[in-house]
DNA sequence: CCGCCTTTCCAAACCGCTTTGAAAGAACTG
DNA sequence: CAGTTCTTTCAAAGCGGTTTGGAAAGGCGG
């Protein structure tokens, strides 16, 4: 059933029908209820090709899917669409995801460009090297960012969080509590997420006075194998004069292979080592699910992804015009994996005392 | 730049540009040289949303993506989606995820076939009162299910794993090594998944001739929570005699609950309890990365997308035409939580026996 | 040189919708 | 009652491709 047959079925032009469906002002109300009436009970609807054909809107916002052998989708990935389709379901704009190997990124934008499939994108994963801003702004592509670039913010719209203050309120907390010995696993620091974090840390030291070497900075992919892999090159073989009693985590799957490592070596936090772990609030893996209920920063990556997605929509039809930079507040909650600083006593016993302070 | 301005530009007729772009014979190969050089020059794509309407093809594979403020994605979805994608970059596809709250489901379907926004869509997550087969079967949407119904398989084209099968030998696994006692922590018992591998379970102990109520189940959705307090039930408070020795989960994210459970109860692996774990395979949260080494039921279900996402290619273009129900074996690996059964004698000290033998 | 077959190209129709510009009729104005 | 304005409807022109049914040009045998 299309507009055509159902335009002679009602013996009303097509023009008619397709404003009365529209909610355009120019139909007396008692024809737009026939017709109304008429595509519901002949389940008449519009084709949705030739619809976006006709207005240029493709209807859908799309986002880049980096696939390839090496590339994993993590399950922040899954939360942040989850949210972001939460709200495209009230905007009723789909999400068109167009899968490309890394390095031809992109030819993909340029692909989604010239062929108008979707009316904006989100980009999301910033990097260090950010060049996929400039790339879609040329390609005049309506975009919103998730996160920032590195250099400052020239005028994109982007929605992040406030990755520095977070972990400077963090770093503060460790510090309060006495530790002088921290240690940070970071993600992967090309990434601007983990550049801002690890500045974060590193103006909490200066605030304190303490000198970079009071830092052990590890930077790895946010994952369980890596977060035990460097817990145990932290803590082991390492007495407790010499060892991070103060450990900030980048994720709790980083956390999961921390504590694991901890376990095994019978270290217990938060009497050995204290731990802040950044949480982006998974539904399926709660910092209450711990040993220990961990200490963390928390933000919702989900909250987000329906942020974005509003704005993004916005953006689109043009009502929000100027590029506005909306950074959220972190909070920072304290659970049980935090707590004061092994006493000097306990340190010196162990070695003759050489660290920092 | 669209089609009009170059076939201008080049002084051939629109036919020809298209037919030469398109791989077409009627067109000769010096001009059809020309063609494609002029065109990669000044960036000619395809509009994609006109090419979709005079074709009827849209190039892309749909999904319903169930959302709401009580429906979590979770990170088996994103795997799922990392191997479609994988493949669907090489048979140059896209995704199109149409959010939908679940109870609205049939709506959406119904849109997705009436725009022809896809050239086919697949269904995950089948439920046992599953009625989406037929529905998308009567909009003539082309599909593809991952999983299975629960009736017998009246000719639907599907991919699926082995579910009973791999939970028939882990119990069978168990069975051997001397458990007779045996727990299993499944997943939402709506879903056929979990009925299958309930079946799996039950066949086994039918095969030992053992009576039912040496199974407890429990049922609920796979998480970390859930894991952590069914294992609380199962085990607190109960005496080596009259507790579980053989324990089966439904993933990692649950097994993640268990291990901490029985850590806080101080009950070991394997010597007190033996468990298997089904394993999807995910990149970051790996068997080996729990305190003893996962023994699994393990099958990739990225692989399962990248499969499907092949298949589902091949039944829209027609070069798949009878539906094949393609069923996986699924590997059993065995790992360090599963040893032979506590003593009869350690038992017995606990309480007077009293268990089903 | 002519008719026939290929090869190569084109004009025009078509996909199904939106939107413009105009027209018919009703309602109002003086 | 003629003139003006509003309301309601329509025919036709897009949107940017693909595809059909020829037609012109070139090659060939007779």
């Amino acid at each position: 059933m299309n507009l055509k047959q159902l335009s002679q079925l009602l013996e009303l032009s097509q023009t008619t029908i397709s404003r009365a469906l529209n909610g355009y002002p120019e139909v007396s109300e008692q024809t737009r209820l026939k017709v109304v009436e008429a595509a519901r009970k002949h389940g008449y609807n519009p084709n949705s090709n030739a619809r976006k054909l006709a207005t240029g809107r493709a209807g859908s916002i799309g986002y880049v899917l980096p696939v390839g052998k090496n590339v994993d989708l993590d399950p922040h990935f899954v939360e942040f669409l989850s949210g972001l389709g939460e709200h495209a379901l009230s905007r009723e704009v789909d999400l068109s995801l167009t899968p490309a190997p890394f390095e031809r990124e992109n030819e993909a934008y340029r692909r989604i460009a010239a062929s108008r499939s979707v009316d904006g994108v989100y980009l999301s994963s910033m990097r260090n090297d950010e060049k996929r801003i400039g790339l879609v702004r040329s390609l005049k592509i309506p975009f919103l960012a998730h996160g920032r670039a590195l250099a400052p913010a020239d005028g994109y719209a982007c929605v992040d969080i406030d990755n520095e203050g977070a972990f400077h309120a963090a770093t503060q907390l460790l510090l309060q509590l006495g530790h002088r010995r921290l240690a940070y696993i970071n993600g992967d620091i090309d990434f601007t997420f983990a550049v801002h974090r690890l500045n974060g840390v590193k103006r909490a030291l200066e605030d304190y006075g303490l000198p970079p070497e009071s830092l052990q900075h590890h930077s790895a992919a946010m994952n369980e194998e890596n977060g035990y892999r460097l817990a145990m090159t932290l803590f082991r073989d390492k007495d407790a004069a010499e060892r991070p009693t103060g450990l900030l985590s980048a994720s709790m799957f980083v956390t999961l292979g921390i504590v694991r490592a901890l376990d095994q070596l019978g270290l217990r936090m938060p009497d050995d080592v204290s731990i802040i772990t950044h949480d982006d609030v998974f539904p399926f893996l709660k910092p209450e699910s711990f040993s220990v209920p961990l200490t963390t920063t928390r933000s919702s990556i989900r909250a987000a992804g329906a942020r974005i997605c509003e704005r993004l929509v916005d953006i689109i039809s043009g009502v929000e015009t100027e590029p506005v930079q909306e950074i959220w507040p972190v909070d920072l909650i304290v659970r049980g994996t935090t707590g004061p600083a092994p006493t000097e006593r306990k340190r010196v016993r162990g070695r003759a005392a050489e660290g920092v302070e």
